[in-house]
DNA sequence: AGTACAATGACAACATGCTGACATAGTGAA
DNA sequence: TTCACTATGTCAGCATGTTGTCATTGTACT
């Protein structure tokens, strides 16, 4: 039982948990100067993305975790006027997430420091080993994903 | 500045934070009915797999997390029964963890567990693609961890 | 329309990670 | 040997994630 296959699959598995959080420190030091943390970083991403307008629910659904976790961010990020909650004319309870005008400087002073980041972290890599790890990252989310 | 390279890196940390988030459910999902979470699976994984013994920052080490968390998981482990404090010859205060006799049931039991879910989600991934990927994802980990 | 089911907000308990700080133990160089 | 530096255990505070629960709102089917 000791495949080479099962060796590696357990090996990847821990790479992924080393991975994350090796991103989440290099998240937390990207956005130190702008007064954000990793988590601030994904859901003002996610927001800044989205064209139409997203609820709580959607940005949590979007990445992947509980509502609950997003609403306490996002609670957070309204109080330093970083997002706004507008009337949502679909629901009556469940408001929509806006930037407002200091989140949008926010997030492009963040571009500004992400950029040069992503530069430097791929300009060796093929894009096409990118994008074939991609693939199986993105295979295994399916498969965990139900 | 919108590369597809700057689009597929970003996309791929995304892809690892949500991957992230589903092995931990799937290894909370697995080890539940050892009374195992998945931050012991990881803990009792790593010192079964070390020969010598490891200690407490040792595990860390291993793990890429700090001593503190470790230490919080394995007090606990102690108190449950599944690991104990040995004497370091090398160290008066650094002890040795190792598993009781109960900790390696639980190993083993969980190693029932783990190897039909391996097999599971492996089989029609071609060995080279999870070589590949574990390749990459080996390089960004030794790009972030200075 | 009415009714069952799903989605949402709000609150709580808990697990897990991080950093900081302090005292003690170990190590290596002068 | 002595002294500076590093490693370790311990305690604390905090950020972030999970699940569970309950009341309310939306949706879809009869």
């Amino acid at each position: 039982m000791h495949s080479p296959k099962r060796i590696l699959f357990l090996d990847l598995v821990l790479s992924i948990f080393r991975l994350n959080g090796l991103l989440i420190a290099e998240g937390d030091a990207l956005t130190e100067k702008l007064g954000l943390t990793h988590a601030r970083w994904k859901v003002i991403g996610a927001i800044a993305l989205s064209n139409a307008g997203l609820t709580v629910p959607g940005v949590a659904r979007v990445l992947g975790q509980s509502r609950q976790a997003v609403q306490r961010i996002t609670d957070v990020m309204v109080v330093d006027g970083l997002l706004a909650y507008q009337r949502n004319p679909k629901h009556k309870r469940s408001v929509l997430i806006t930037l407002t005008e200091e989140g949008n400087h926010v997030y492009n002073m963040l571009r500004e420091q992400q950029d040069p980041w992503v530069m430097e972290n791929t300009q060796e890599i093929p894009i096409e080993e990118l994008d074939q790890t991609l693939r199986l990252i993105r295979r295994l989310i399916n498969k965990f994903d139900k």
